[in-house]
DNA sequence: TACCCGTGGAG
DNA sequence: TCTCCAAGGGT
């Protein structure tokens, strides 16, 4: 059905003075990054989880926080989810977090602490999945298993010169055969970690530098004038905008109202200020659903202000509105008063981060 | 398979 | 401002 893996590698391809090559350049130009000082298995978990879809500047500080405050797989086992969430406030994909106490639960549990070195085992936590388990082995553990990432699909499609969409998820099957035919066997740490620094910092999805590159006379896109059109991806779709009233309802002690978000989907056991989709919902409307959502009724709204913000699917549209509500105790449903101290610990997703501002800024 | 799931930086 | 993204995984 498909060509064999050997079909792929260009008859000239020599794999032992590119593995040297590629080496050799990682050995002498790797970036000095807080998760390479030792070969702890549970940090390099922890960063490789960090590092999805996330830039390396953007987690350094992340990574450093965490680990100070969950140093071993026990103390992150035992702390609390919304403790842990708050270290991963503003990283985004807060499934990650979830998802990687949930697993170092159960190697705490399972394997007394210690990360599991095979595949099977690696491969079964909640979490991991082909590219971070490769990651873990190749790099903690140093065995020549395939960590096949966005660098190293780019990477290896200029240098085998391959046509591929690698925006389609069944393309990652072939590079990983690539990898696994092109792999070090002697170090495969430093080759999977080289291949990353590569795309990283020379062979990068716009205006690669090929004229720095240690593997240049290895690569095929480079021979053919090719490096700028590979590798082919399709375009994703454009996101769907969703117009929001976001309400900061202040009580008569300066508290303000905030709920916690579903324990699936979006932002997933963040917590927020009240949210009413705004499709087709004038000000009497609005009112209403205040009232039936939380039980509580708005005297008068004042609009303070509009943001935007972007996820990697969708649009929020907000319009920040304060209420003042009538006075009297009313019923109060699904949210609760939260003091300014609380707002510090809880948390938030970035987008309420903003809307937070406005709630300081209104209330001296 | 296609879609869901965040954020901030670069050009 | 707009587009593309950055060391993917879950469903």
């Amino acid at each position: 059905m498909n060509h064999l893996n050997s079909e792929r590698i260009p008859e000239q391809f020599n794999i032992q003075k590119f593995q040297l090559d590629l080496m050799t350049w990682f050995q002498r130009e790797k970036r000095d990054l807080p998760w390479r000082k030792d070969r702890d298995p549970y940090k390099i978990w922890v960063s490789e989880i960090m590092l999805q879809q996330t830039r390396v500047d953007t987690v350094i500080p992340y990574f450093n926080r965490f680990i100070s405050r969950f140093p071993t797989p026990e103390a992150l086992a035992g702390a609390d989810e919304q403790e842990v969430l708050k270290e991963w406030e503003g990283l985004g994909y807060y499934s990650r977090a979830r998802n990687l106490q949930s697993a170092v639960k159960e190697v705490v549990e399972k394997y007394d602490g210690n990360i599991p070195d095979n595949p099977a085992e690696l491969g079964r936590l909640k979490g991991i999945g082909p590219y971070t388990k490769g990651a873990i082995l190749s790099i903690a553990f140093n065995q020549p298993e395939p960590a096949v990432d966005g660098n190293v699909m780019r990477v290896l499609s200029r240098i085998l010169y391959v046509e591929e969409d690698i925006a389609k998820a069944s393309t990652k099957k072939l590079f990983e055969k690539l990898a696994r035919e092109v792999i070090s066997h002697d170090d495969p740490s430093s080759f999977n970690q080289g291949l990353m620094e590569l795309g990283a910092l020379i062979c990068t999805p716009k205006n690669p530098q090929c004229m720095l590159c240690p593997v240049q006379e290895h690569c095929e896109a480079f021979h053919a004038g090719l490096e700028q059109t590979l590798p082919v991806k399709s375009k994703g779709k454009k996101q769907k905008i969703q117009p929001y009233y976001v309400i900061i309802a202040v009580n008569d002690h300066q508290e303000v109202l905030i709920e916690q978000r579903p324990k699936r989907g979006l932002l997933a056991g963040l917590y927020q200020f009240p949210m009413a989709p705004a499709e087709k919902r004038d000000i009497a409307q609005l009112k209403n659903w205040f009232l039936n959502e939380y039980g509580l009724r708005i005297n008068h709204l004042e609009l303070l202000g509009h943001e935007k913000h972007v996820f990697s699917h969708l649009v929020w549209e907000m319009d920040i509105v304060k209420a003042s509500l009538e006075g009297g105790t009313l019923s109060l449903k699904r949210a609760s008063w939260a003091k300014e101290e609380e707002l510090q610990i809880l948390p938030f997703p970035v987008s309420h981060q903003k809307i937070m501002q406005y709630f300081q800024e209104s209330t001296p």
